[in-house]
Formats: C-alpha cells, structure tokens, sequence
DNA sequence: GATGAATGAGACTTCATTCAT
DNA sequence: GATGAATGAAGTCTCATTCAT
C-alpha cells in the first residue's frame, strides 16, 4: 500500500531491515528454511518477531527476498565472469566462482537445486530464475564455444550447472573433500565432451 | 522380502505395513519429508495414526526406511546395467535408469540431492549411502572406460551423478521438457570429455 | 463372567498370570503407577499385552490387585508382630516391620501415602484399606498400653503410622540414611509421648 | 474481560503468568501434576495453550515453579512461627501451619510426601528442598527445647513431619475427619516423647 | 518503526484398550 | 488361553502470525 507514485519504489532498507537480512542470509544459508524459525532469525539479528513482520509481512516473503539477493549476488559474478572473451576461460571462471559461492552459502545451492521440486513452490517463484538466469548465460557462453542443435543447448547448460552445484555442494559436506582443482576438471569435462562431439564456432 | 522358504501364504504379516509403504513412497516421492504429515501418510494408507507407530515407531525411522527401500530399488537397477561389458553402453544405460527413476519418484531424487546438507542428518545415514553406492559403481564402469588417475575418480563421478539426478530433475519441472535423449546426451558429454582427455582403456 | 457355581471363586492363577504379577509387583514397587505403561509390564513378564487385559481386564484392575497383595502382606506381618502381648514389643516389631517393607518396594509406600488423595481414587479403593487396617490394628494395640478417649485413638495412630511411613521412605532416598535404630526410636517416640501424657492400662 | 476503561492498564506485565499461576495452583495443588492437563491449567487460567509454553516453555518448568511457589509460601510461614521464643508453642504452632496449609492445597503434600521417590526426580530438585528446609528449621526448635544427640536429630525432625504431613493429609480425605485439635496433639507426642526421654535444655 | 505478549492450528508421539484369529 | 495388530483419544510442544501499545 501507499506505493510510490513513480520513481523506484526501492525498499529503503531500515538498520533493523539489513541486520534481519544478514542474519537470515546466514542461518538460510546454512541450515535451509524448514530448520530455521522466524525467532531464530530475530534473535540473531537483535531485534523483535515482530520486526520481522513490519519489514517483511512473512517468512516466506523474507525468505524470498534473501534468496533472490543471494542469487543477484551468484548471477552478477557470474555474467562478469562470462564477459570474458575467451569462452574456455570464461567457463572455468564461472565453475570456480560456482564452488566457492557454494562453499560460502552451502545451503543456498541446496535451496536452488532442491526447491525446483515443489509443484506450486511456495515462494518458488523467486527461486527457479536462480536457474533460468544462469543457463541463458551459460548458452550464451557455449555458443561462443561450439555450434548447437537449438534443442541440444538447454540441456547442456542444465547438466553443466547440475555438475557444477552438486559436485560444490559435495565438496562442503564429504570427508575427503576432493580438491578444488579435481572438481572443476570434472566438472568441465562436459565442455570437453561438447568440444569433442561438436564443431567448434572458431576453428 | 525373500517370504519363507514353505510356502505358508503367512499372508497375515503386516498388510498396513505394506500400505503405508506404498503411501510414503508416493507421498514423500512427489513432496519430500518436511511437506509430509504422518496423519496424511496414514490417511492415505487407510490405516489409523497409531499405526503408523506401531509399525515403524516414529517418522523418521519410516522415512528412513522408505528413502532406503528408494535407494535399494535404484541401486539395484543401475548396477545391473552396470554389467554391461560394454562401459559406454552401461554409462548410457545407467542415465537412463537414472532419468526414469527421477521421472517415476520426482521428490526422491530431490531428496538425495538436498539431504546432503544437514551435517548430522536426522535420518541421512540411510541416505548419504545412494551417493556413495551409486558413485563408487560409477567408478568402477569408468575404470573399464578410461584411465584415470585415482584422485580424478570420485570428482569424475560425482559430477556425472550430479548432472544426471539435477538434469532428470529439472526435465520433471520444466515447462519445456527436454526430450529424453538430448538430455542423455547432455549428461553422457562429461563421458566423452573423459575420453577426450584420457588415454582409453582399451584403444 | 463363568463364575464357578459355588466354592470359592477363587480366581485360578494361570503361570501367565502370575508372571504378570512378579513384574507388576517389580516395576510398580520401583517406579508407581504413573511412570510404567503396560506394554513394559508384559514385556518384562514374558507375555504379550493382550494377555494382560484377558486376565486383569484392565490396568487400572490389575494395579489394584497387586496394591492389595503387598497390602495383604503387609498386613499380615504388622497382624502376627502385633499379637506380642508386651504393647511396647509389639510395637517396635511393627515398626521395624514397615521399615523394612517400605526398604524393599519403596513405591508401595509411596503409592499408599500420596494417593489417599484422589476425592475418587480411580482404584483408592483397594488402597485406603491399607491405611485403615493397619491403624485399627495399631489402636488395639495402643488400648492395650494407654487408656485413651475414643477421639484421640485414630489421630495418634495416623501419626504413627505416618510418622514410620514417612521415616521409612525417606532412609531410602537420603543420602545419609539415619541407622535403622535412630529411625525406630524416633518413630517411636510418640508413643513415649503417649505414655507420658496419658494413663497405663497396667500399671 | 474486565479491561479497565481508562487510566495506564499498564497491567500488561504478565498478568497471564499470574492467572496461570493461580490455575496451576488450585489444579495442581487438588489433583497433582499428572492428573492434570496443560489444556486444563491454560482453560482455567483463560489463555491458549500456547501461552503456557510462551511462558513456561514446558510443563514440567511450570510445575516447577508452582512448587517452588508453594513450598517458599509454607517455608516462610513455618520459620516465622520457629521464630517464637518459647519452642514448645513454636511446635505446636508450626504443626498448625501444616495441618492448615495442607487443608488449602492438599496436593501439595502429596506432592512432597511422594514425590521424594523418583531416584531422578524430573523436577525433583525443587522438591526435596521442601523437606530439607522444614527439617533444618525443625532441629533449631528442638535443640532449644532438649538435648539430642547429633545423630538423632534429624530423625526425630523427620518423624515429626511425617507425622504431620501424613495425619494433615488425611484429614482432607477421611469422612471423620479428625477435629483439628486432637490431630495436633497426636502430632505432638512425639514432642512430650522426646521431652520424656531427654534432658531439657532449660529446667 | 518496533515490540513482545498472546494465539491456535497442527505436528509428533504415547498408551490403554479392543478384537479377530 | 493367548496373541499381535490396530486403534484413537489425549498429551506435549512448535511456530508463523497478529495486535495493542
């Protein structure tokens, strides 16, 4: 209500606003939404349950907006890397700022590839771009690298980003965490095998 | 399972158990634990509450046992295609089982993929296992394929089985849906890039 | 239901029954009523649940009857102890007697002294038996050592009776239980204090 | 109900905790802790349930505290009549505090004669208390009345509260029921016991 | 802007009891 | 006589949300 005529009406953040959003940024982070109560998220941040309503209206909302924060934040990293005008390096650049993105938010990788599940997600509406924004701009780096069939593209780019997030997300949980530079091989042996199957755009 | 050798029908054991078997397996596959009451898993199995505990004692040990039952029928299947003496056909065999299975139980695969996380799962210690089953039988296929050097092995794994359980995913979200072979294609490129880069077992 | 014709109906103790009845005497005597379920009572008899309800009908009944064994017990040794003909004798024996029974089944005592309480003590009614029994013996007794005007008889024989019970039970909680003599003699000193007050049957 | 139509209502300070106190009070102190529901205590009190546990944050800390309330109440009273200089009356007037104080809230004895039981008692550890503290006011009165030897001292303070407990006690249940006078000086034998058979302090 | 007391729906779990076999 | 499967009422507790101040 009493939206702004015009102009943007960017939500001035408040102090109470920043520390909820850093607290929540954390704890989501690291435990995920269901293991994470509202007071929780209060507590750490200092201030009252109902701050957290006056700022958000509700957990989901919340959970929303952090969410899509954490996933501007992957995104602009990622669409810098990918500006990178040799496709090769700018996919590696991309799978390492991948892993160490999850390394640092374990569970937002855990979010973005779980949550795809629900039917009707709850606040899935801010989640699923996480992966539609990354796959366009991993096409639009693969086609910089190899020539696609339209329909072959997609799904390159889903089992790349796949690979990449499940493979960070073992990392941070596996006892014999493999090192950092075995992963991204791994996980760049899809770009390999497309090179190898596919004519390439620059010969 | 394996019923007596005698034959006695012995039928009398446990119908509830099987239904509400049947009820989780298809409640927990489309919307995963936390979205799921035990009151609606009993209501849908026909049988009361108590039952529910009568037979497994608590939640999370049906869980538990259902997402192991989930895992055992998975495994089962990929380790037969895994015979297969030829290893590009058992790969590709191995994707699509894999694909068919997150088509049939959608909630399970997101479950093997998020559960990673909690460091103590509540009931993960039956579910870590599909990782580290399906993987180790993953290396052993590879080993047949390529030479790899043996901290190349579980990277390369698991970046297979993390493209191929997000890919198959994502295929049971989308609008689009990818037809299933491109996705197998997708999935079985880090293979050719393997070969790509790897001297072959067998030249 | 099936009452013999005639005779005594004597209810027939099977061997089931009377396991059931070690256990309950066992477990009721350690912990009371509250804080043991049935299903732990058929366990430690060897039997299923249902056997307990084929042969008590219910717990509430079967509680009842083991109260009134260790009652009858009780009973019956405060009865034989009391039959000294020297008052004061007869007296010490008793107490030593509820001493050593409350040592041995400390929820007896418990249960006897805490539930005289409930306006319609769910089975109170095998129970406040124990209470009213042993004080109508201890008034005999006490009628034989004091002349006593019929309002003061039961008074002075409830705080005896309390005090021993009381004494008893604490000696098997406290930590540095009073020797067994220092507790008698405190009980006792009640009915030094009758014979101080009031005049001897014989002089 | 019953808002103040003007002027600070400033009552807001918990003015549920209190109501919930004083339900607790009543509902525990008639019928003992597991006799009754928090549903009950919370109907009573005229709040939700949840505001028990937002509160308490469970019904054991809340019965806790009730008893910690209630002993504190009863300790308080008995040590000011301990303080009365001549301690023959200081008995005979702390014996009436605890028949009338049991006649109030007759659970409460139960709740201490019994509850001494549970080698680990739940919420035993404001309990016990209730014993020590009156025993311990107990002996000083004595000490100042006769001579004991050390180690009969706390029996003798044991038996006497046990006397009293037990015959306050039942004169909330028995139908004839004892005048309060006579239950007095029955608790009190064991006084003129001890003056009989120990040297006085004063002559 | 912010708070904290209060709420109530709903979750998990226990357990005395019933009943067909 | 005995059993084990099944039940359902009742209990404790959690937590997102509301609202007067």
């Amino acid at each position: 209500m009493t939206t702004p005529p015009s102009a943007r009406p960017r939500v001035r953040a408040t102090a109470s606003k920043k520390r909820l959003f850093a607290a929540s940024m954390q704890l989501l982070g690291a435990r995920g939404p269901n293991a994470v109560s509202v007071d929780e998220i209060a507590q750490m941040a200092g201030v009252s349950k109902g701050t957290v309503y006056y700022n958000f209206g509700s957990k989901d909302e919340m959970i929303g907006q952090v969410l899509e924060f954490g996933a501007d934040m992957l995104v602009a990293e990622l669409d810098q890397a990918a500006a990178n005008p040799k496709p090769r390096e700018a996919l590696r650049a991309m799978a390492t700022i991948a892993v160490e993105f999850v390394e640092k938010y374990p569970s937002f990788a855990q979010i973005w590839i779980s949550e795809q599940l629900r039917p009707e997600s709850d606040w899935g509406d801010q989640i699923t771009p996480v992966y539609s924004r990354v796959t366009s701009t991993l096409v639009e780096v693969l086609d910089r690298l190899v020539i696609l069939a339209p329909e072959e593209k997609q799904p390159a780019a889903t089992a790349i980003f796949g690979a990449a997030l499940f493979s960070a997300r073992m990392r941070t949980v596996s006892d014999n965490v493999a090192d950092r530079e075995a992963t991204l091989n791994a996980v760049l042996y899809s770009v390999e095998g497309l090179l190898a199957t596919h004519q390439h755009v620059v010969p």
